[in-house]
DNA sequence: AGTATTTTGCAACAAAGTTGCATTCTTAAT
DNA sequence: ATTAAGAATGCAACTTTGTTGCAAAATACT
């Protein structure tokens, strides 16, 4: 069984040559993608409806998670193991979008550090993106 | 001059009746606004693109900045005193919002604390936004 | 007050996202 | 392996969101 096929099923979904392919585009990519990257990839294989039907199945479920942005172009990345594993989905890592190259990264290894809100507010997610120059595009 | 006014000609912007009421708007909210929002309260005066165009001119200069969303819908607050006379714009705090009543909040005094990069990326900007309930809905 | 410049509204368009329904594919049970 | 039930897909139509060019109106400056 292959690595998409069993998170597929590890999520109980059932296995179809769109979701497969769409997990496909994710594994292989080494940065966050917005609907419309998976839309150029695979338009003339499928839906564009399917494909938002199955970005929107694949967050419920916790195989991606949303990256907020300031452009309206919301980007979608695909969890690491232990994100997907543990039932309830935690994202705790800092995103990093490149000005450069455009590209949105995960900086699995950059916690978010805590902050202290005011007295009355109760914390449920935190999120962190920091833009700036990506490694490759310093050199 | 009122308040409307002088925060316009500090921008060296002209003073239009749209600029104003779209203004009074931010001013009166206490809380972000999206597009949308402001487009339902004044769309019967003011076209559509003026909206839009006015939301850019105030980004472009200062009076709003906006704050990243994980669903598509980009939201801009008034920026504090602080912010509108630095030249350079720099927005520094902590966003909040509320699953309970959606509102988008400005923390302005919660810091957003720095965070290290891993060797060889160049930091911008910082954008930190906490989901939770806020104080009116905790009650 | 008159003129140059800016802003606005309109129209037309492009892009992004949604919904209902018929058809096809998956799954799971025989 | 076959088949029936349920789920996913594709299509069409539609809604919403955002953009562009241009003529008309408003603003600012002398």
């Amino acid at each position: 069984m292959s690595r998409v096929e069993s998170i597929l099923k590890n999520s109980s979904l059932s296995v179809t040559a769109s979701r497969k392919r769409i997990l496909d585009i994710f594994l292989s990519a080494n940065n966050a993608l917005a609907h419309q990257d998976i839309e150029i990839k695979c338009a003339d294989e499928y839906d564009r409806v399917t494909i938002y039907r199955t970005l929107q199945t694949f967050l419920e479920k916790g195989i991606i998670h949303n990256i907020p942005t300031t452009d309206n172009a919301v980007r979608y990345a695909l969890c690491n193991d232990a994100c997907i594993s543990s039932g309830h989905h935690h994202d705790n890592h800092v995103h990093f979008l490149c000005d450069a190259c455009g590209k949105t990264l995960c900086l699995d290894e950059v916690m978010i550090p805590t902050v202290k809100l005011p007295a009355g507010y109760a914390m449920k997610e935190i999120n962190m993106v920091v833009s700036g120059t990506c490694k490759t595009c310093k050199k």
